[in-house]
DNA sequence: TTAACTTCCGGTAACGTTCCCAATAGATGC
DNA sequence: GCATCTATTGGGAACGTTACCGGAAGTTAA
């Protein structure tokens, strides 16, 4: 009474074989128009629906992909994770989810689970350097972010941070800012050195000494940018202090310690994040911030994992580009301030 | 050679059967100590890792739990589907993740691939009043929010918002305000009329009558929290307005039209949010707010799924207290402002 | 010494599906 | 009329695992 039904109840209650059922069911041109119908009527009386663990079983596809990325409660892989539900989703297939928490072994044992599962395939922003977790995984998966470099075989998506730095550093100096002082992820982090060394590289095509570049370093936490700006305004006590931060997380941090300190911003400091977080836009003032397409990182990595799979050509590593959001956390320092104007006599 | 090994590899490598074989890596007590260590050895070096599809065939148990919430990409879901996903994990399971955007379609999609990927529970937070989809679901499941009232059978966790409205409520008065005025969520659905429920009760405990309340509708968004705030203020022009607001979103949206209108918060206006999500942290000023436990809504709604399947007793529907979060964006009317002093000639 | 018991192991069936092969019936061609 | 072909169907095996049952030893008790 309480089994579910299976395709031989079908079958009996349509009064064909197990075989006959399972072809009307799956579309099989081998079969009686009349027959299918009346299958399909079967099959929707008693309730019928294909068990998926015995599909995968016969034919070696689960309908399960899995997503392991950091933090499911970081708003940037929450969006991420949406674009590859979407794409999974319309695949037909499902989304197990894991946060690996930037552990290596909770990394490590999330893809055993995966495996256990019998996944047809996975995404994954890796913790760390572990190349022969990888080369040894045995399931089909695409990359998300910085770490992908590492693997030159496998299909990656990442957001395009030279050219992000580039849009960055562009947009301050059409608003007449020089050098900016960075706040940085930790020195273990991969994405810290891509970052940085975009910014060098940018640097030096506009003549600027990158040994010049004022430095913290963050963790990519709000309280961590905020003890990074407190450090910063203590090394620069004078004149208009601008900040790339290398997310908004820690952009938002430096924002208040900026407050806290009794100084202004625009006026006094200028920040400018990097990610495009939602919080962003509910700052006062609102963070002008480069904005990473993080669903559309999401979608692109589920497809080309399924373009994988399907055996389809493959485009290797993909660089998304970004997009500067204005908001209101950068001085126009092209404009003469108030201040300047009071002193030049100009009124 | 790209097969996975199967136990009977194992057992082939081990020499003995593939029941023994099971036996050992199952831990059943049947099974000799040497010959449970020759097999374990034998399954570790021919990389031999359990198919739990076949695992689920066989027993019925497939590992899988499920999660239907309306979006992934809200913080506050995210929270509650980090906390299911704790619980789920530390069980020794996986748990698939669906968005159903407030969509009774997609949710009935979400939950008819559940069944069918034979996960042995689900946790869900339904989109609107559809007792008939889960009153055939066929799957054990615990329910999260508001609409639980609906399943008096089904074990429900939610935020206990007549505390949470009282909390709100104690504060406001004992920050000297006035009965504040609302912006709700739209009346489609439940939780707004759970919500002003719980405001009516608790005005009528302090002798206020509610007919005296300003109400406005927004739509759980930034922008529906903006425009209802501007009504607001157009309906009352002078004196200080306090606003309690159905949830964060809409709050920062307020605090946003409050700003654009020249007027400034706390001094002019009061907001009073509901959620505690992170973005409040980062507003200016900070958002004081009343938090909802997410993470442990979502530990909970995993635990009780468990309990139920296990057959422990349930607590049936489960309010967990929430918790007031004091951040700047409320006047303190007990002590007199600055502008009543220079009145009163008091200087 | 034999019976009963314990310990350990192997064989087989079953979970629900799909795929391959054979079989039947009717249709077609000569 | 017979061979061949096509359309449709049924039977059985297989996917990898675990549960059940029976048997072969060894152990204990009478």
């Amino acid at each position: 009474m309480g089994r579910r039904p299976t395709i031989i109840d079908v079958a009996r209650l349509a009064g064909v074989s197990k075989s006959t059922a399972a072809r009307a069911l799956s579309d099989s041109p081998d079969v009686n128009d009349a027959t299918r119908e009346k299958v399909r009527k079967a099959a929707i009386a008693s309730g019928y629906e294909r068990n998926h663990l015995a599909v995968g079983m016969r034919s070696g596809r689960s309908g399960l992909f899995g997503l392991v990325i950091p933090d499911i409660t970081n708003p940037f892989w929450a969006e991420v994770a949406r674009g590859a539900q979407d794409i999974v989703g319309e695949n037909g297939a499902s989304l197990l989810v894991f946060s690996s928490d930037w552990d290596h072994d909770r990394e490590a044992s999330h893809l055993r689970a995966l495996r256990q599962a019998r996944v047809e395939g996975a995404i994954v922003n890796p913790v760390s350097d572990n190349a022969e977790d990888f080369g040894r995984f045995g399931v089909p998966f695409s990359l998300i972010g910085s770490s992908a470099e590492r693997f030159p075989d496998t299909p990656s998506i990442g957001s395009d941070i030279r050219q992000a730095v580039r849009l960055g550093l562009d947009h301050l100096v059409a608003r007449g800012h020089a050098a900016p002082a960075l706040i940085l992820g930790p020195k273990s982090r991969l994405a810290r050195a891509r970052f940085l060394r975009s910014v060098h590289e940018h640097c030096l095509e506009r003549d600027i000494d990158p040994a010049v570049l004022l430095v913290e370093d963050g963790d990519y936490t709000f309280e961590g940018g905020h003890a990074a700006m407190q450090r910063l305004m203590a090394r620069q006590r004078s004149g208009h202090l601008t900040v790339f931060c290398a997310n908004d997380l820690m952009a938002l941090g430096a924002m208040l310690a900026v407050r806290e300190a009794g100084r202004e911003c625009p006026r006094d400091v200028s920040i400018l994040g990097f990610d495009g977080v939602p919080a962003g836009a509910f700052s006062w003032p609102g963070l002008t911030t480069i904005e990473k397409p993080a669903r559309e990182l999401g979608r692109r990595a589920a497809q080309a994992l399924f373009d994988e799979i399907a055996g389809r050509p493959q485009d290797g590593r993909t660089y998304l580009p970004c997009r500067l959001i204005e908001r209101g956390s950068l001085a126009d320092l092209t404009v003469q301030t108030p201040l300047r104007v009071a002193g030049a006599g100009r009124s």
